[in-house]
DNA sequence: GTAGCCAAACATCGG
DNA sequence: GTTTGGCTAC
């Protein structure tokens, strides 16, 4: 039936249900994007009787993708056989795959280069154009081609205006040059190569085109001129493109991202259907107009009228914290008070500017052992002996890449030293090869002339067998097989677990991946694209139950009944790298309008007067933003007050210790739970062994502190009689009717444990969640 | 050829 | 304060 449209507002049902073409929908936070697309999608199948195959639908995020896919499977009640869902470098990679025969350059086999790949291969094109890589710092140059490729700027289209243009062409094109060589492609080519292949093949362009004949993508504000471009032209003939954003989200400029496409796409299309999504069904009232307090002062914005049918709510809180680390102490007592009140760690999340700062909050979880889940930081396939396996396994799938050759070629060592692989560069060299046909050919054929004797040529022969022995296996057997016969053969356990805390820690990071290869329906191909294109954000419900750490750029698209954003200090919210420029001010804002509306109850923003940078640390001032909430909206000390006061704090802090400790306790009255001054927490040495066995990458495997484990060590017990006793029946705002079964005092407030009707069991603080006694 | 040490660089945001 | 890479001593 089509019962599914009952689920609509009036604005979301008429873009549901609007005649196919080219559609805007520019929707503002919370206002159920995801709900729009799914239905569209399901729409477009059962009213419109279009096929799945014929549909394309273009997210963020892989996991966004998997949610939508199974949200519509749930719509249509079967699985939707043949849709289309991913991201852009995921689909473009999967059309690339199949279109190899036709690309001049590349064979089925190519792998994907991450970062530190990218890297490499710069630095070696600076080498080979005798280029000094102090001059010309390779992140730098690495940007720059980045940018270009952004742009969908060829090299050889690539116009340099002065000396240092004129050397990133340089390197670009030497770049591609490597990059083609070693049978590989890095993130950006996938976009960029998809939109070369449609152009240079008009009729695989077609058949694409016919393909996908309904395209939808979401987070439309965040494409760059390479996606629109793909946009353009796979719609091209069919029409039919259903883009929703939200230019105020936009905040991906800094990778070529440009929100001006929402107005391209209009005046390209000035029939476009332009329909607005107002209505926010996360966040409070107060919350609502806080962020858009913030945001008003944006210029050039696309006016929205957006309104919450939440009434009220919680007021902002601010707090200032008198360094980095009370800034967690205080974090982490909130989040306890909150757990109290019936929250559960799941329902929190902590956000920051640069990932540097989840350290100092990720060390106060552990101090006060509560749960809690990183994104991003070091991420988990960065990390050294994961990228070793990885390198492997490419390796052994694509023998000429070469990065991953030199990567791994010498460990664990095995007597391959920089003096051999320089004989064997220029050997492989001057016979066409790429290093590991040299070795390969070096073990598998007697006859070969070579350069090598004694020592070095056993090695090298040795190691040639290993990896002619591996592609051979890799060719019948699962990628599970494969690993484990790698790791075997390749001693690698005995170099990386050596006994150490470490070691095994990086032991177990290698099991996991393992797992990761286990599917038995995986080639080693999908499991070398899918481990090169997961995201921070794509496995984030694993860890069940445990607050989230994350930056506020990974926080787009995601929703918590709790947000903290720290950091708000001029510097690092908005950063010292974006202040200059008017415009990328401007995404700062949005940024921190990003994490704001994230929220459905409470936010809590936090500003550090003292902050460690490099390991000194430095006065700071509160965050621009924070003066443009209205006073009315928040609770805490006003920011513009604060603003003078930390700055004089700030001259005089060496003279005397001011009042801050009445200061303090003022403006921490308004969490009514107990919070205790880090006065100066035990800086143990036992600590960094706490932090990496404990969570740092475990929280995927080991089990953290169940949710109903006592976070709230009694911390000064306050002679208050209880309130409540057992048996006595109360009533809460939002649970309802129940039953106390227990009550004692804990610090300085009385929790007490209450068995609703409807919800169960919640343990509560008394002075914090409003119980009435009842007859 | 390799392990281990020390200095220099360092850290915005991510697929 | 941490990580990287270049250098030295074995
Ligand atoms: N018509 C509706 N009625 C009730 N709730 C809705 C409706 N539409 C969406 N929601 C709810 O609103 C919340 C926000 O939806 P969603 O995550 O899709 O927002 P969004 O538009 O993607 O926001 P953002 O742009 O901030 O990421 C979800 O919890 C969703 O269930």
């Amino acid at each position: 039936m089509t019962n599914y449209l009952d689920e609509l507002n009036s604005q979301q049902k008429t873009a549901v249900t609007a005649k196919p073409g080219r559609i805007l929908i520019l929707a503002g936070p919370g206002s159920g994007k995801t709900r729009v697309l799914t239905h569209r999608i399901v729409y477009l199948m059962r009213e419109m009787n279009v096929s799945p195959w014929n549909i394309l639908a273009v997210t963020f995020t892989n996991k966004a993708a998997r949610e939508m896919n199974h949200r519509i499977e749930q719509l249509l009640d079967a699985h939707p056989r043949g849709l289309t869902m991913g991201t852009f470098h995921s689909v473009c990679a999967r059309i690339l795959r199949r279109e190899t025969d036709n690309m001049r350059h590349y064979q089925r086999d190519f792998v994907i280069f991450d970062t530190a790949d990218q890297l490499q291969v710069v630095k070696r094109a600076l080498k080979e154009l005798n280029l000094d890589d102090k001059k010309f710092p390779p992140p730098k140059l690495l940007n720059g081609i980045s940018n270009a490729k952004n742009e969908l700027i060829t090299p050889d289209i690539y116009a340099s205006t002065n000396y240092i243009s004129e050397i990133t062409r340089r390197v670009y094109e030497q770049y591609q040059l490597t990059l083609q060589a070693n049978n590989a492609m890095d993130f950006d080519d996938l976009l960029m190569n998809t939109v070369l292949l449609f152009k240079e093949h008009p009729d695989i362009l077609q058949t694409y085109q016919q393909k996908y004949q309904h395209i939808l993508v979401d987070e439309f504000q965040d494409t760059n001129t390479t996606q629109y471009a793909l946009l353009q032209h796979l719609a091209a003939q069919h029409n039919n493109l259903f883009a929703v954003g939200d230019g105020d989200q936009s905040v991906y400029r800094w990778r070529g991202a440009d929100f001006r496409n929402i107005q391209r796409f209009q005046e390209a299309h000035p029939d476009a259907q332009v329909i607005l999504l107002e209505q926010n069904y996360r966040s409070t009232q107060i919350i609502l107009d806080a962020a858009k307090a913030v945001i008003q002062h944006n210029q050039n914005r696309t006016h929205k009228n957006l309104f919450t049918e939440r009434q009220g709510g919680e007021p902002i809180v601010i707090d200032e914290a008198y360094n980095d680390l009370e800034e967690g102490d205080i974090v982490i007592s909130t989040i306890k008070s909150l757990l109290l009140n019936g929250y559960s760690p799941g329902d929190m999340a902590v956000m920051y500017r640069t990932n540097v700062q989840s350290r100092v909050l990720e060390e106060a979880f552990i101090r006060a052992n509560m749960p809690y889940r990183l994104i991003g930081a070091t991420q988990f396939y960065k990390r050294r002996e994961v990228k070793d396996i990885i390198a492997y396994l490419r390796l052994v799938h694509n023998p000429a890449d070469s990065v991953s050759f030199n990567r791994i070629v010498n460990v664990p060592t095995r007597g391959i030293g920089a003096k051999t692989l320089q004989t064997l560069q220029a050997w492989a060299a001057a016979n066409q090869w790429q290093p590991a046909d040299a070795v390969i050919e070096l073990a598998t054929n007697p006859e070969v002339q070579h350069p090598f004797r004694g020592r070095a040529f056993n090695a090298l022969h040795n190691f040639g067998n290993m990896l002619s022995a591996w592609i051979t296996a890799s060719a019948g057997s699962h990628v599970g097989d494969l690993f484990d016969l790698i790791l075997e053969q390749s001693n690698y356990r005995e170099y990386i677990d050596d006994g150490t805390d470490e070691g095994c820690d990086r032991w177990d990071n290698i099991m996991e991946l393992r797992g990761v290869a286990n599917d038995p329906n995986l080639t080693l191909s999908e499991f070398l694209e899918q481990v090169a294109l997961v995201s921070e954000t794509d496995n984030l419900e694993e860890v069940p139950n445990s607050t989230t750490l994350l930056t506020l750029h990974a926080a787009k698209g995601l929703e918590y009944p709790v947000v903290f954003i720290t950091g708000l200090e001029e510097g690092m919210l908005p950063h010292s790298r974006s202040m200059q420029d008017a415009e990328e001010l401007a995404e700062e804002r949005r940024l921190f309008y990003v994490g704001i509306t994230r929220a459905k109850d409470r936010v809590y923003l936090s500003h550090a007067f003292r902050r460690t940078f490099y390991g000194t640390t430095e006065a700071t001032t509160p965050s621009r933003f924070l003066m443009d909430i209205p006073e009315a909206l928040t609770i805490g000390s006003k920011p513009k007050q604060r603003r003078q006061e930390s700055k004089a704090r700030a001259s005089s802090w060496h003279q005397s210790t001011p009042s801050w400790s009445s200061n303090r306790s003022q403006s921490s009255s308004s969490l009514g739970a107990s919070r205790r001054s880090s006065s100066s927490p035990a800086h143990g040495g036992n600590q960094s062994s706490d932090k990496k066995s404990a969570s740092r990458y475990e929280p995927t495997r080991k089990p953290l502190p169940k949710p109903n484990s006592p976070y709230d060590e009694p911390k000064r017990a306050t002679p208050t009689s209880c309130q409540f006793s057992t048996g006595q029946k109360v009533e809460h705002a939002t649970f309802g009717k129940g039953i106390v079964i227990e009550s004692k005092i804990t610090g300085n407030d009385e929790e007490v444990s209450v068995a609703f009707n409807k919800v169960g069991i919640k343990r509560l603080a008394a002075s914090f969640a409003k119980l009435a006694v009842v007859e």
